[in-house]
DNA sequence: ACATCTATCCCTATTTATGTGGATTGTAAA
DNA sequence: TTTACAATCCACATAAATAGGGATAGATGT
């Protein structure tokens, strides 16, 4: 009797859980060990080490899944990673692979998809849902990519914890002023951060800024 | 042998249809009659008339429930329906309420509250998940409340077809000169549209505007 | 030791956004 | 037929955001 894959589920809606709970149940070969609801509890679930794969929700209470792949290659962790995505967003896939993740699931994708994304991924090779499959190809094959065509080595710079303060404050809908004075810094600071936060994401004004913090979960 | 409660389910995510599917496969008095992916094939769906209740989410591509909700109460549609929501918010449940809807769960809910909610729904009561309720009371006991005790009749003033325009041109980060230009009108207008969004939203500045069209689902 | 990154600050200038306080036309409801 | 609202426009003023160019001190890494 060969041994099932083991697979351990982080994501804060439990509807969500009970559901991938319920499709990897049909497979015979899978099994699922445990599941998270926030970020915090993912990372005291990893000392158990009792899982061969995870399947990580981006946007969760107390350490999203962003921090929670930082952690993992901070702690040279190996277990494999599925990110489950609402977004089918290229940068953040991008972030994600150079953070150590293995597949990326849409939210979109059929229950079926999960199954293949598992074995894909326990066998060494990666996987991509088909939306997130389709967006990457736009980006290497030029179309709606700005200037040239092969993406940066990382897209999505990551941001300064001070800019990630600066960008909720932004979000919160504070002005400059508004957040020097919070901040205790000066205006001019907190300018320097708007630009460096324009630059980094690739948007045209602040909007773009909330928008990006939304997608990425930073709010 | 009693007729079961038959109930239809709409949500752009397909993991989490197969979620609740599971969840009320569980229970014996209710059985799930179909579902639906996009706000149009619930509003197709909606002729057949073949069940009891809808369980709706907001977020959906073309029609979201919003748009859903105001289609059943213009053509006096009696579905009983319960509302998906990933956001506590409660201007949104208040809008939903004014809208016809009977129920609301909250996507962190456990699926034993499916269950609850669907019963008490089909029993004429109104049901409303623990994170919507807190939030509710929060609201009707004045706390966190700018002005007076009570909500006003409409908290979320409906938007005309040319505000909810621009505002979607603002999230894609157009300034109101690119607006006025893409919509061919004059830029005083556009500056109409967002002084008239700002009053309406009741929020800061166009940033506030993207987060409310991000909330209510408007991009 | 040198390079890189972070956090902090400054100047100048232009472009957008916000606030106040209007107006006109047409349509739809009461 | 008023009333109400939607869609369109205007002028004037202030506040804020964007774009370009800098600078400095401290920490970290190689």
């Amino acid at each position: 009797m060969k041994n099932k894959i083991k697979v351990h589920i982080a994501d804060d809606h439990k509807i969500l859980i009970e559901g991938i709970i319920a499709v990897i149940n049909t497979d015979d070969d899978i099994e699922v060990e445990g599941y998270s609801l926030t970020g915090k509890q993912v990372i005291e679930w990893i000392n158990s080490n009792s899982a061969d794969i995870l399947i990580l929700d981006i946007n969760m209470p107390e350490y999203d899944g962003i921090e929670v792949l930082k952690f993992f290659k901070q702690k040279k962790i190996t277990q494999k990673v599925i990110i489950l995505s609402s977004y089918d967003d290229v940068k953040l896939v991008q972030e994600m692979i150079n953070l150590g993740a293995n597949g990326f699931l849409s939210k979109d994708s059929a229950g079926l998809h999960i199954i293949e994304a598992i074995n894909a991924v326990h066998n060494g090779d990666q996987y991509f849902s088909n939306g997130i499959k389709n967006n990457l190809l736009k980006l290497y094959t030029g179309k709606n990519v700005k200037s040239g065509n092969r993406p940066e080595s990382t897209i999505l710079n990551s941001l300064t914890p001070r800019e990630i303060e600066v960008l909720k404050l932004i979000t919160d809908e504070y002005s400059s002023p508004e957040i020097a004075n919070k901040l205790n810094i000066s205006q001019s600071t907190v300018d320097t951060y708007r630009k460096s936060l324009l630059k980094k994401t690739n948007v045209k004004n602040s909007i773009g800024l909330a928008m990006y913090a939304v997608k990425n979960n930073i709010i």
